[in-house]
DNA sequence: ATTAGATTCTAACCTTGTTTAGAAAATAAA
DNA sequence: TTTATTTTCTAAACAAGGTTAGAATCTAAT
């Protein structure tokens, strides 16, 4: 009975796990069910006990996509004690996000490389988690410009924007392999973005 | 017999228009000919008059976007006089980068948004144009490192990446309505990476 | 007005995709 | 072994997409 349960319940993470490395790799709608049920040896009709369509297949990668994500930040965000800097504050967001990213490609790029081009309602379903995720964010800028953390003439929107891209990115070009580690990787991004790459007092 | 040529090729362009729009907005796959004939006010079949598949416009919208990129970095480059500092050149490459993808949004993100989710085929035919372009980034950040104007501990590979990143992100979220101009915004995201967003000095 | 050429439309072909209903098979319980 | 339940398959419905061939229309020159 509760291998039942069990065996429902793998077969149910195998398909999503499959639909979320296809949909990353062939974008949503150059995804077909039959691909993804080729990939779980399975013909395309049987998903349908486990899933109720293809947008609800999509919709909840998106959703442990987001979960992931905003749960490893989280996580690394709580070792800090709390009277860590700004500094730290953000190399834990930036670890924890690139973590999450890199270590669960399939499902982050799956939702990074398709966003925007979802059907209209798997997009707003998601979105509230998005909003959540980027509050988040949001607020840890505040935070830093109210205690003067950051140069006043740094405008935060732009600055968040662009670590986003630059962390989001690095599910296009990462290699695992070839790589160093994951979080030799996400030190060295806070490092650009918290003291640019210029040689001190250096213009040339 | 002037005037034809030049309705033939107006046409041609109306529809490259179309279709980049709407592969930036929907995806390859989530594009159909139908939608991009629509928008032209045509058929679907009378397309092939312009073009001779659907692979073959995205292949064209994919080869315009990387030339208009290309060629607006070389202008902004040009404009700078021999002794530029690796700080100018830089403002100027990503000034180049910025206006061209902000400014053809509709080719430069449906190149951006499509990456890697396209038929193989596509993806091979645009891959020397993006090949030789990256090129000029790598030499110019082996240039700054030649010149000791970037910090040793910066990783340059990383660096680059993560100006890909923020820069081609921006065509996610930049609203032409509600933003400063271009230029500017150019400007806040080479300083970001030139100095970092820190206090000089600061550490909070 | 006629003609030649350029451009677009119509209508179909063929493939592929999502989805559904019911049969078949596998699994566990009795 | 029989029975009930879960899981998967088969086969088809139905829609939609890319593509093509030939007819129809438009345009410009004679």
């Amino acid at each position: 009975m509760q291998s039942m349960q069990t065996k429902r319940e793998k077969t149910h993470r195998m398909v999503l796990d499959a639909a979320a490395k296809l949909f990353s790799e062939q974008g949503y709608h150059g995804t077909s069910l039959k691909s993804i049920a080729e990939a779980v040896n399975m013909q395309a009709g049987s998903l349908y006990y486990h899933f109720s369509s293809k947008d609800q297949l999509m919709q909840d990668v998106l959703n442990k996509s987001i979960y992931i994500i905003y749960s490893t930040v989280k996580t690394e965000m709580n070792k800090l004690d709390e009277a860590a800097s700004f500094s730290d504050k953000l190399k834990a967001a930036i670890r924890g996000h690139m973590i999450a990213i890199l270590t669960y490609a399939d499902y982050t790029s799956a939702s990074i490389r398709n966003y925007g081009q979802l059907p209209d309602a798997v997009h707003y379903a998601s979105q509230p988690a998005r909003d959540e995720y980027e509050q988040f964010w949001r607020e840890l800028f505040e935070q830093a410009e109210v205690a003067g953390a950051i140069r006043a003439d740094v405008d935060k929107h732009l600055l968040r924007l662009s670590i986003f891209g630059s962390m989001n990115w690095s599910s296009v070009w990462f290699n695992a392999q070839q790589n160093t580690s994951v979080e030799a990787l996400a030190a060295a991004q806070a490092d650009i973005f918290l003291h640019g790459c210029l040689k001190q007092g250096q213009n040339r």
